[in-house]
DNA sequence: GAATTTCTGGACTTGCTGGTCCATTTTCCA
DNA sequence: TGGAAAATGGACCAGCAAGTCCAGAAATTC
């Protein structure tokens, strides 16, 4: 942690992080200014850049990476044991209600149009975290197979992408237009899917 | 069209729109100013101002409609007739491949989120869209329905919010990481659901 | 064809925001 | 305890981009 050498360093770099995860949340990357995250976090000019010599875009990429971290956090303990249909039903509430509660704006979504063209720093979080989602979905979806609950000519992989892809969607079009139907849809659907594909005759 | 009585002066105003839809496109709303846009159109400050009085703005909101009556308009003419199997893979062909070609920015995504928070505006257009857009694909449903192709118990709103859903994350994810397997996971799993859908026993 | 409206050019203003700088205080450590 | 390193406060700077203004050209209208 570079320039935090101390407990107290440490401390006010946090509590910068995390202020400023606040009030790009509520407002967006594109109206939030220094000031607002100084103002929210009760820091000085000075300390923003001692922290993030690089400025703004440095900052804005650790609140990237901050968000990133909460969204497979959040989704805890439930994501680590899909391995059942009840276990299936009880993520697809928390992810319901994680977005609903999260209301119309997404971090990351703003974050990483504002940083994620110029810099490979914002591509390779999203990046990461869509690998390490998906990642956990497979893993479910193989633990239904070996319980015996999807047949085991499922394409997997395939299967996982297209759920994530679905929820990414509904999220998007829930921040859009504050209806979480497409969410809930595209969870629902991929889930039935999950309980018919490979049955037909 | 206020401010644009004269032949000329609608010329004008279609060049900015769409002279500034490319900039956008190729920048991104953060990156793009309004002399890039003059630079761009060949205009100049008072022009913008004339035809758009209440300032960028207005203008980004045009090009919202503007864009966002494309979207639809390239899904042409197989959007309108997913009435077979066949008819739904050139449609799904058509969709991979405008994106590919859009490459990594979404014009939509983008400025909405610089809009959106604010006006309502924005939000009505991406609203509107995915409307249209879901019913579009619900017809589709209901024509496979009475084609006897699929089962008539589905439930084609849902199912079509879903297929939306997977569409929208789909591009997101493909505009953050390059990859386009995901959209395509989305599509061909949505299809693949309609297919084997209602036939357990 | 003259009056009036619309359209265009571009200099100028204004406000804000990211970033710099340095003095001062606090913490660390020998 | 005293000096070095880290942390903090806040005034200041520079640049840029949105928006204003007015003069003049083109067009419309009667």
């Amino acid at each position: 942690m570079p320039n935090a050498r101390t407990e107290k360093g440490r401390a006010t770099r946090a509590r910068i992080v995390e202020g400023a995860a606040e009030v790009l949340r509520e407002q967006g990357v594109v109206l939030t200014t220094l000031d607002d995250i100084r103002g929210r976090t009760g820091t000085s000019k000075s300390q923003l850049f001692h922290y993030f010599p690089d400025g703004k875009d440095q900052l804005l990429l650790a609140v990237a990476q901050f968000e990133a971290d909460r969204v497979l956090e959040d989704q805890q303990p439930h994501l680590g044991r899909l391995d059942s249909w009840e276990s299936w039903r009880q993520w697809r509430d928390a992810v319901v209600e994680r977005y609903e509660l999260q209301g119309d704006h997404c971090p990351l979504g703003s974050l990483f149009l504002q940083v994620g063209r110029a810099g490979p720093g914002a591509r390779a979080i999203v990046a990461g975290l869509m690998r390490q989602w998906q990642e956990q979905l497979a893993r479910g979806m193989r633990a239904l197979q070996a319980n015996g609950l999807v047949p085991s000519g499922l394409d997997v992989d395939r299967t996982a992408a297209a759920l994530l892809a679905g929820i990414q969607g509904g999220v998007t079009i829930m921040m859009s237009t504050g209806d979480s139907s497409h969410l809930k849809a595209a969870l629902d659907t991929g889930i039935e899917h999950l309980r018919t594909t490979g049955r037909t005759g």
